[in-house]
RNA sequence: GGAAUAAGCUGUUCUACCGCCGCGGCCUUGUGCCGGGGAGGAAAGUCCGGGCAGCGCAGAGUGCCGUACUUCCUAACGGGAAGGCAGCAGGACAGAGAUGACCGGCUGACAGCAAGUGCCACAGAAAAUUAAACCGCCUGGCAUGUUUUUUAUGUGUGAGGUAAGGGUGAAAAGGUGGAGUAAGAGACCACCGCCUGUUUGGGUAACCAACGGGGCACGGUAAACCUUACGGGCUGAAAGAUCAAAUAGGUGUUAGUUUGCGGGGCUACUCGUCUCCGUUCUGAAAAAGAGCAUUAACACGGGUAGAUCGUUAGAGGUUUCGGGCGACCGGAAUCCUGGAUAAAUGGUAGAAGUCCUGUAUCGAUGCAAAUCGGUUUGGGAGACAGAAUCCGGCUUACAGGCUUAUUUUUUUU
């Protein structure tokens, strides 16, 4: 499998970003798990052959540019060499859109974020049982 | 040799694995392979100025905003260069000294309070008017004391003169000296200062120098209003241009349907179907035509999402020649050097080198303490900071290293 990443795993799409932040809306399932709150969506219609996600760093907690950068680098690696099983599981049992909120205060170094990411992978990668319950009812 | 300050330059390197974004090539046309490229001196702050784009625009004045010694550089600037003036500290020279002129350095919103208006607390007699008499100084008058009357002199009182002295203040109406006077005073004189003139000399100019004239009318504040001179349209890449899916919607043409709506009939009743009439306008007319509605096809125009351009070859870099004190300008040769857009230029691991520091050991100097250098082995540091339309500046941040200058200190000769 390779480790690629390119732009079609990426959300870039302005209207799906704005319904991931979409205050309250039910579509939107949501944890936290350090450093990481994450967002996601399932999309049952047409899910994208590849789950598009996206970094976000608060410019609030860290003014500088290369911090943010260093930051969001970092998380983008750690999803990109862990992200298989996410990836090969059938598109319409794994979130479509996901945002992952970098939330810590400080600047961690990739061996804290790295097994985050792993263990936040794990939990996306369970089905929800409502959801699971739905897919039952229509096949 | 050390330290400090200022200015300029630089801003670690290599390897492995896995990736990201452009570009070129190849084919088997795909999450393909190969090649080559990919952050800065400030990319930062967004403080000035321009390019570029859209909109606006008869001319003049006023207002508003900005700039402010001079000349030059520049596309332009509030930037830069050179010069002038003022201030500050320093050096060396002359001199007994005061001081003088010289040298380089640093600083200066450095036009105008002698156009007008305003303000100047407290203190002080008085804060800008033809200044002003608190103490003081001087001259008379009166009263009174001392002294033998005169003379001289003390005290008190009231009048006049006086800006030299004291006192207040950040600042008291030219300064110093002389002469003069009852005491004083630019009332007079010398020098300095100030104002002013010159078809005088130097300089493009700011300004400097020289020679005259004027007793002198000048407090501070323009980062107070203001005056003078010069400059300034507004917006800002989310500018702007092109293409334009699906769905919806607009206009037109052609063709079709009279379906829709209301009422009546048919039917045991409901729905449906069928049938008849009516329904907007023109028209005498349910003759005919047009319209409304609706379906389909085609065409046109606007335009959302999105895409492309704008967008990286430029007031461009490097070398060199020439001009200029310099900022800079001109010529020639040569090079192509980020272009992303929820935003690439990386992540992880290892090694080397640099600096700081500790251990052990060797060598040199030394009585020693200690200093210097080499080897070994640990630990730590590696700054400031990330392009978002592009340039020229300014400002601010910056570990370590290199160069230059100045100051200071130490050692040797």
């Amino acid at each position: 499998m390779k480790q690629k990443f390119g732009k079609n795993e990426r959300l870039c799409d302005p209207r799906l970003i704005g319904k991931l932040f979409k205050r309250g809306s039910s579509d939107v399932q949501t944890f936290y798990l350090f450093p990481f709150r994450v967002l996601y969506i399932y999309d049952k219609e047409n899910p994208p052959s590849f789950p598009q996600v996206l970094f976000s760093v608060s410019k609030k907690q860290f003014k500088k540019a290369v911090d943010r950068n260093l930051i969001r680098r970092r998380c983008r690696e750690a999803y990109r060499l862990n992200k298989q099983s996410l990836v090969t599981s059938p598109p319409e049992s794994r979130p479509s859109y996901i945002a992952f909120l970098y939330l810590a205060k400080e600047i961690t170094t990739y061996d804290v974020i790295e097994p985050a990411m792993k263990q936040t992978l794990k939990k996306l990668g369970k089905v929800p049982p409502a959801l699971l319950k739905s897919q039952t009812d229509n096949s």
